[in-house]
DNA sequence: TTGTTTATTCTTTTT
DNA sequence: GAATAAACAA
């Protein structure tokens, strides 16, 4: 800030090591960087950008930085002002979707979008895709919502637009599939509204098509830098190689054996081959560790170096004491859930403070169990993440009216809040008022503001009316520069929606109640923070802000979260349980080797968070679906060496197998065998062990008078397996297994 | 057309 | 066990 500091050179006012320092200060570009969990990756990322500034006088305003998240993007904003003393409102950081959005909202005429347009998330996409399945008449069971927008979200990511689609497909379902992504774009066009894919996508198709528009962007972004570049994408890609293309001048860093959304369409490859990719490319691998003790490094190298999709490298640090690995086995989850309780409370009880523990799982439905432990034992936490709040129905109604107002061609947003609360506008009026706007190409909204409402036969033409005169007072308001919280206000009051809450008189609605006055409350802190902003700024953040985003480390609780979502933060001490398979790896990725490499990422990541003591565990049996499941310890913890980790027992339970009792998971029976002796009562268990599976979903069999089919479900095992197949000709039917061929690969 | 019941599926992970 | 969809009554 002062002259004092201003003389230094920011090399010197932030401490490096030397591989660091030598990444901050290439001149030479593009530029990788390797950078193992815990080796300062965010240091040499924020120095890199103060070094730009200050060193090689790079005006804020020609930088483009990407960010996983944009908590980290406003944290470096503020790290790189400090240190150099300079205003970086001009510095363009922030997610990539984040940032596309700004691009667009730009640039929206010339990719046939009004500035205006909505950011639809994965509720809203679904809603739309089972309208249209209604309206092609196709059945959601043959064709899933969410299959067919990971098949959209493939094209998109490709960046193949609907238009430059070759061929029809070869089978039923790839036709159907290529149909609805054509069906799928043009109703979003209708609406003014893009998804998530859509705003990388349509950033790549701009560029890509106007040459100027692409000269000027290069111009203006001299310097493009990424965070988490194993996580990024296709399309993130070929911006970044867009923008890069003239001046080269690319940084990115990353970690490969943290990649972990590979399920989200992020590629390996894109940091693996970026060598490759970008000509001239200097490396850098940073590889000493700042975080974590030698027993946890071990533990975690001895977890990834299995995988053989990697870059060759290894963790190493200076403190060379610490406390051994724990894992920890246990009858079941509630058990595991008090364990961890119990040695949370030890912890405390040491003076440690709650914030620096966390406790990390597979899926969200393990926090349950977990939460109540912590609760019995009166001991204070944090969910991270889960059902957040800007999901909840009440919370998802208010901001459809709100983004109405800003945008009347959101049909989606129109559907969702027609007929909330009930005004009589049923089912079947619902359909044909949007089979008539269909008709005419216009948006619901807006033939109901030009119609008067004779459209639909008696009933429902009321409710339509009363809906029609609300969104017109509405739009006045909004006219008027009403501030956006007085806007909500009248919303909940016009529309009836807070006393129609406050007539059910229950705990339900109270809490929805309070859920509404948080959202008030919130909009009016954000009217007060951003005198500028408009209320269209404010739905675009909400609806880009992750979980995450949100989350402040709380000295005094402890925090719960998914591994996803642990990513890049570090704790003291560190919980992994249910390292069970099935969990860990997730059943439905057994069949596929790379997910379980990416699995098998996700427990590194996980591990790797630890500071000082890591704690992992698994459970015999787990309840799931409302039913006790027996459980087998995780496959990656046999790839662990036995000194690399103290084993503890805690099993007290007389019918687990002697062979299991007092043996580290390494030791356990034989993979792969059924108990024949529990024939009689455990039915259920052959359902839930890894035999192995000749059938699964989305697998091809042939039949020999039906052809060629899909795999929609499986029921049954053994001899009785029972599929239900779509076949190439459309029909679906079910059939015993043993008349079905399973297509070879 | 709305609000009840029952049946079914389901859980990965999220910008 | 929960959330959603189909089925049914009013």
């Amino acid at each position: 800030m002062n002259r004092y500091t201003k003389k230094q050179p920011v090399l010197d006012r932030i401490v490096l090591n030397s591989i660091q320092k030598q990444a901050v200060s290439c001149d030479i570009w593009p530029q990788l960087v390797f950078a193992g969990a815990g080796s300062g990756k965010t240091r040499v990322l924020t120095a890199k950008i103060a070094y730009l500034i200050e060193h090689l006088r790079v005006p804020p305003i020609n930088i483009f930085a990407a960010t996983f998240t944009n908590k980290a993007a406003g944290e470096m904003r503020e790290r790189v002002e400090s240190l150099t003393g300079l205003p970086c409102g001009a510095l363009w950081i922030g997610t990539f979707h984040s940032m596309c959005a700004r691009l667009l909202r730009r640039e929206a005429p010339h990719i046939g979008y009004p500035a205006n347009f909505t950011i639809y998330d994965r509720d809203d996409q679904i809603s739309l895709v089972k309208r249209i399945l209604k309206e092609e008449g196709l059945d959601e069971r043959s064709m899933p919502p969410r299959g067919v927008l990971q098949s959209i979200s493939r094209f998109k990511n490709a960046c193949t637009p609907f238009e430059s689609i070759e061929g029809g497909g070869d089978n039923y379902y790839d036709r159907q599939v290529i149909h609805l992504y054509g069906i799928y774009q043009k109703m979003l066009k209708r609406s003014a509204a893009m998804d998530f894919d859509d705003l990388i996508a349509n950033a790549v198709y701009l560029l890509r098509g106007n040459a100027d528009i692409l000269k000027r962007y290069q111009n203006r972004f001299q310097y493009v830098l990424v965070d988490e570049y194993q996580d990024t994408n296709n399309a993130q890609f070929l911006l970044v190689k867009l923008l890069g293309a003239a001046h080269k001048r690319v940084f990115v860093v990353g970690d490969d054996d943290q990649s972990i959304y590979g399920w989200r369409g992020a590629q390996v490859e894109n940091i693996l081959s970026f060598e490759s990719l970008f000509e001239g490319t200097r490396v850098f691998k940073l590889e000493q560790n700042y975080r974590s003790t030698q027993p946890i490094l071990d533990f975690a190298h001895s977890v990834i170096s299995v995988n053989t999709n990697r870059a060759d490298k290894q963790l190493w640090t200076d403190t060379h004491n610490g406390a051994e690995v724990a894992v920890t086995r246990y009858r079941d989850d509630r058990q595991e859930a008090t364990g961890i309780a119990e040695r949370v409370a030890q912890l405390a009880a040491n003076g440690m403070r709650l914030g620096e523990v966390a406790v990390l799982f597979r899926t969200n439905a393990q926090s349950r169990v977990l939460e109540e432990a912590l609760r019995r034992a009166k001991l204070p936490y944090v969910v991270v993440g889960a059902t957040s709040f800007y999901q909840r129905k009440e919370i998802k109604d208010c901001l459809a009216y709100l983004r109405l107002l800003i945008n009347p061609r959101d049909d989606v947003s129109c559907a969702r809040v027609l007929n909330v609360p009930t005004r009589g506008i049923g089912a079947k009026s619902q359909a044909s008022l949007f089979e008539a706007a269909a008709k005419r190409n216009v948006a619901v909204l807006e033939l109901i503001e030009e119609q008067d409402g004779t459209l639909t036969g008696g009933k429902a033409a009321k409710g339509v009316e009363q809906f029609r005169e609300i969104m017109l007072l509405l739009r006045d308001l909004v006219e008027q520069q009403t501030p956006p919280d007085e806007i909500l206000k009248q919303i909940l009051d016009l529309t009836g929606y807070t006393s129609a809450l406050e007539a059910e008189d229950t705990v339900e609605a109270q809490n929805r109640l309070d859920n509404i006055g948080e959202l008030v409350n919130a909009l009016t802190l954000w009217a007060q923070d951003n005198p500028e902003g408009t209320l269209a700024d404010f739905l675009e953040e909400v609806s880009l802000v992750s979980d995450v985003d949100k989350w402040e480390r709380r000295e005094t609780s402890v925090n719960l979260m998914t591994l996803h979502c642990a990513k890049g933060l570090e704790f003291g001490v560190v919980f992994l349980a249910g390292l069970e398979d099935g969990l860990l790896p997730s059943r439905q990725n057994f069949d596929d080797e790379r997910s379980i490499e990416e699995e098998r990422r996700l427990l590194y990541v996980g591990a790797t968070r630890a500071r000082k003591e890591l704690c992992c565990s698994f459970v015999d049996q787990r309840y799931r679906f409302g039913r006790l499941i027996p459980m087998e310890p995780s496959r990656y913890l046999d790839d662990i060496p036995r000194e690399r980790y103290r084993f503890d027992d805690r099993c007290v339970t007389f019918s687990a197998p002697p062979a299991a009792v007092s043996s580290a998971p390494k030791a356990k029976k034989p993979r792969m065998v059924a108990r024949e002796e529990d024939h009689t009562q455990e039915t259920s268990y052959d359902d839930f062990s890894q035999e192995i599976v000749q059938y699964r979903m989305g697998h091809h069999v042939s039949h020999k008078s039906y052809g060629r089919g899909k795999i929609l479900s499986v029921s049954g095992f053994g001899k009785d397996t029972q599929l239900t197949v779509l076949f190439s000709d459309g029909s679906r039917r079910k059939l015993m297994a043993k008349f079905l061929e399973p297509e070879v690969w």
